[in-house]
DNA sequence: TTCTTAGTGTGACATATCTCACTTTATAAT
DNA sequence: ATTATAAAGTGAGATATGTCACACTAAGAA
């Protein structure tokens, strides 16, 4: 389990084995079964989470109860809303699994020790933000570029595995499209 | 011209003199006339430019040669293609001056001597980072829930001041749409 | 197996938005 | 003041996408 943290943060940061021991002190590890919630609409936000297994959607819920799939988060990626959880106010979005799922729990208290206790740590979180940034502002382009045929082979082209593990009814909610639309695109 | 930046960075983390003077050595000041590029697409990016006055519009050009604002950047907003500066690769967004405008530079080398120099600037750049993404992804939410009508009513209340500042015909592009269908949404 | 539910495909029509062509109104330059 | 240029408004038809209704298939539960 904790390998994968590792090795995550090492893509950026490497660290020594005491360092790593100290990290670890501050992650708690859950588990949740398909259709579980980890945020609720409307409740605080505890935890920010990194995803050692599984797949979880990040949902929100507009005026007329449709729902919306901000992201997914599968293996290796930090999930949660983030807004919520950095000012401590309600959550605006849900998140739920797709499919049974392991994380790595750290509440915004042991963030910023982390941050304040390890330099590097800082340095990894900042570079995770940058580019969960700029991946944010590419979604958005593909919005401004492209029709929802194009977008759609796009994400397939990018995360060919989540089109394997997802029912296409919730690509079609990632992608901003009815499903009957999404489904006359594909064939 | 020094002070609204301290002033910035204070909002987050406080600075003594000396610090201040510290940070201001790593910035230089350049200005620009209206149309003039910042960045080029296909070019090298040097800067990342935090806006002292004036407004830039950040634009990605696709196949067909249109053209689509990602976003705009006024007074105390950081700007860049981010991710051709952090990597070090070509832009593929251009920066172009939508009024005369004056902006404190920073190379990516005196962004990472600035990290490494003073921790508190860290803090700063990744609250920046975090709350940029956060903004992002609140635009990502506004496509999947609203209609163009819905969207442009949205950007009046949170921008304002913008929409006194620039041309319908750009501010449709953000919003991507067609100048002649935001033309008939605000009549 | 049998039943139930989740996921998918498809037809018909409604609606939003785009595109193209043209006019009108501002704004800037000489 | 006059002319050029940028911005904004508008009509008409084309296209993309949404909505609703229904049929079909796959997969899990009893």
């Amino acid at each position: 389990m904790h390998d994968k943290l590792r090795e995550h943060i090492e893509k950026i940061v490497p660290l020594s084995d005491d360092e790593f021991a100290f990290v670890c002190t501050h992650f708690t590890i859950k588990k949740f079964k398909k259709h579980q919630f980890l945020i609720q609409e409307g409740e605080a936000v505890k935890y920010s989470y990194f995803v050692i297994s599984g797949l979880l959607k990040l949902v929100h819920t507009d005026d007329t109860g449709k729902q919306h799939i901000v992201s997914f988060a599968m293996e290796d990626w930090w999930e949660s809303d983030f807004y919520a959880y950095y000012t401590q106010t309600e959550a605006t979005m849900s998140l739920e699994c797709v499919e049974d799922t392991v994380v790595f729990c750290l509440l915004l208290e042991d963030y910023k020790k982390l941050c304040d206790g390890l330099q590097k740590m800082e340095r990894f979180f900042l570079q995770k933000a940058n580019f969960g940034f700029i991946a944010s502002q590419r979604r958005i382009i593909s919005w401004l570029t492209s029709n929802a045929k194009e977008r759609y082979e796009q994400l397939l082209k990018q995360s060919p595995s989540l089109i394997q593990r997802v029912p296409k009814s919730l690509l079609a909610t990632y992608l901003g499209v009815s499903r009957e639309t999404l489904s006359r695109l594909s064939s």
